[in-house]
DNA sequence: TCCATATGACCGACGAAATCGACCAAACCC
DNA sequence: GGGTTTGGTCGATTTCGTCGGTCATATGGA
């Protein structure tokens, strides 16, 4: 279903998403419009999901970046939720089994700002905050074969 | 230093990275050749890190997605740290304040791949897992104003 | 076994987009 | 107020993407 060719230009994209059709179709050993046709079928059945950027968060002055576990007070669940949802500075959360219910990552400009937004959502939660010092692996792709 | 319009083109870039700098053109309302010259001075100055891709793992056999939390033993911070490094199956970690060292992320084809690797690092550390049953928000950007 | 069909690739031509050089205007700085 | 820098446009050239047509190979059925 996604063969060898497929990968090859998953990881060309993950690397690289820019790189044009003749680049990629240099990398895999075909033809520009072959290569066209794949990433139209690999898209279609959503293996590719979409083609983003990495920013450094800190050119906009988030100079703090956290972990924070989320555990809804009983019946808050979906508020809670829909607070993380609505606010922006939460750039990723997931709903996880266990004792806390929710991991989300947090960035802030400050630690002022970082206490003001937690307080936000310990009106409907506890939270255990983690403060982010080193990435120590960024973002990759799990081996595809 | 980073003005409105290259906060459009960022933001226009996190939809879709593949947009041509034609299509960056019109909705930024300059030139192209403006437009490129923006993203050359965004990516030199290291806001825009790079372009790169979203997956979807399930469609390589990934079916559960962890959170782990990682504490190593005394002594052996360096070794687990290699360790979540060179398993490819971890696809983010954050080395982090609190008891916790690392919060990392997960992907494995089955329960049993996942108590494999987490038996590997058991012996430098101790792990706490989270299974991802659901993604709340999806990756994306902060506010950038 | 052999034909019919489907799949996935290639090629070449045409239209679209990126790049490059020349030039221009506003801001800034003595 | 003149020179310099910065950031932009325009238009020509080159590069790239797309589309139609074609071909080879694999597949499935009579």
């Amino acid at each position: 279903m996604t063969d060898e060719i497929d990968q090859t230009l998953i990881a060309a994209l993950m690397e690289d998403s820019r790189r044009s059709l003749k680049a990629l179709a240099q990398i895999s050993g075909l033809s520009s419009p072959s290569v066209a046709e794949r990433l139209r079928r690999l898209e279609e059945r959503g293996v590719l999901k979409g083609y983003t950027v990495e920013i450094d968060p800190r050119h906009f002055g988030y100079q703090l970046q956290a972990i924070v576990r989320v555990r809804p007070l009983p019946g808050r669940l979906h508020e809670v939720e829909r607070l993380i949802q609505a606010t922006p500075e939460f750039t990723e959360c997931d709903k996880v089994t266990g004792e806390d219910c929710f991991i989300a990552r947090l960035h802030v400009r400050s630690m002022e700002q970082l206490d003001e937004l937690l307080d936000r959502i310990n009106g409907y939660a506890e939270t255990n905050t983690a403060i982010v010092k080193k990435t120590s692996v960024a973002r990759r792709l799990p081996p595809m074969n």
